[in-house]
DNA sequence: AGTTGTTTATTCAGAG
DNA sequence: CTCTGAATAAACAACT
């Protein structure tokens, strides 16, 4: 059992699986995603005993990561050297986890075949090309259009109250019952959550930052109403609510395919409004399904083909 | 060479 | 007991 008041997991397993883990790690990030090797250093900078075996865990991290759906790989432009390309959490992967469990979840998030091809794609456009109207306009749109899908395909609708089915990591499932009496405004909570990344409400990030202890919140964009002692995060604290404006990298945003672009860093800071949860913005479908022309049963080029594609035509 | 990513197989544990 | 998810090992390919 975890010592209250000491660092709990200090040398003992976290009760947490790889996939949580591997979530916890990518949420902490400001773009919403991370390289393999970040994945690794915030694993080890919060957990002691991923110090040890690395070896081990870490491949069957990577087994996690290529196995499951949930994370999808986002690959680096020309213009972003390194090793190995991006991770992010599928855009509706779901609840996965049952109420207050991290070690195992509800279900397995799969991605069906043909969903894998129509939906998925359609889903990277707006998870992407949304990021990168946001980050590029400024542009606050209205929270109602991104909860009732308006500008949205069918195929995210599902993931509304009607069907049960829930949202990522399960904030639902994390606050339990309690969920509903975050209610803002009306809006379902899971919607919110069904782009991460998006502000969510103050109330949220504490009770999730509760259930993570170790991670302090789930999310730094939620982080605006927790204590800055929780910048323990590996990531930056920069968060969306210290000042009225944040900074987005343009580093998961496909804006053009040249190599043109200026590093990162050198990048002029882009503006969101704080408060704004933007709606996906669905220009059009121009993306070339390469995955259709696939052979069957290879999902792992299905993320990477399907990404690269969207990457590419939504930043034409 | 080392890292990253994919795939297959096995074992274990929890839920129903 | 069965099913399913998770952990682990291992082999291999591709990439930097």
């Amino acid at each position: 059992m975890p010592r209250p008041g000491k660092n709990s997991y200090s040398d003992q397993k976290p009760p947490y699986s790889y996939i949580s883990l591997t979530a916890m790690a990518i949420q902490s990030s400001t773009e919403k995603m991370l390289p393999l090797s970040d994945i690794y250093k915030f694993i080890m900078d919060r957990f002691p005993y991923y110090r040890e075996n690395t070896q081990r865990w870490q491949n069957s991290l990577r087994h996690n990561l290529s196995f499951n759906d949930c994370f999808i790989k986002i690959p680096r432009r020309p213009d972003q050297p390194g090793k190995g390309s991006f991770w992010a959490l599928h855009p509706d992967c779901g609840d996965m986890f049952e109420n207050g469990s991290f070690l195992r979840r509800r279900k397995r998030f799969k991605v069906h075949r043909a969903e894998h091809l129509a939906s998925k794609n359609h889903q990277m456009i707006h998870y992407f090309h949304h990021q990168h109207n946001q980050t590029k306009l400024g542009v606050p749109t209205s929270d109602a259009s991104a909860v009732t899908g308006i500008g949205r395909l069918p195929h995210f609708q599902p993931y509304n109250q009607s069907s049960g089915f829930k949202h990522p990591f399960a904030i639902e499932n994390i606050i339990g019952r309690d969920y509903k009496g975050v209610m803002t405004s009306g809006l379902p909570l899971a919607s919110m959550m069904h782009h991460l990344g998006y502000p969510v409400p103050s109330q949220l990030s504490n009770m999730v930052s509760s259930m993570w202890p170790h991670v302090g919140m789930m999310d730094s964009m939620t982080s605006m109403a927790v204590s800055q002692e929780y910048g323990h995060f590996g990531v930056p604290m920069k968060t969306i609510c210290h000042a009225p404006t944040q900074t987005i990298p343009a580093v998961p945003v496909p804006i053009k395919p040249t190599a043109s672009l200026p590093p990162v860093s050198a990048i002029p800071s882009l503006t969101v409004n704080a408060s704004s949860m933007c709606p996906p913005t669905v220009t059009q479908a121009t993306v070339a399904t390469p995955l259709l022309e696939q052979p069957s049963g290879n999902h792992s080029d299905s993320k990477t083909g399907m990404l690269h594609s969207v990457l590419i035509h939504s930043s034409a």
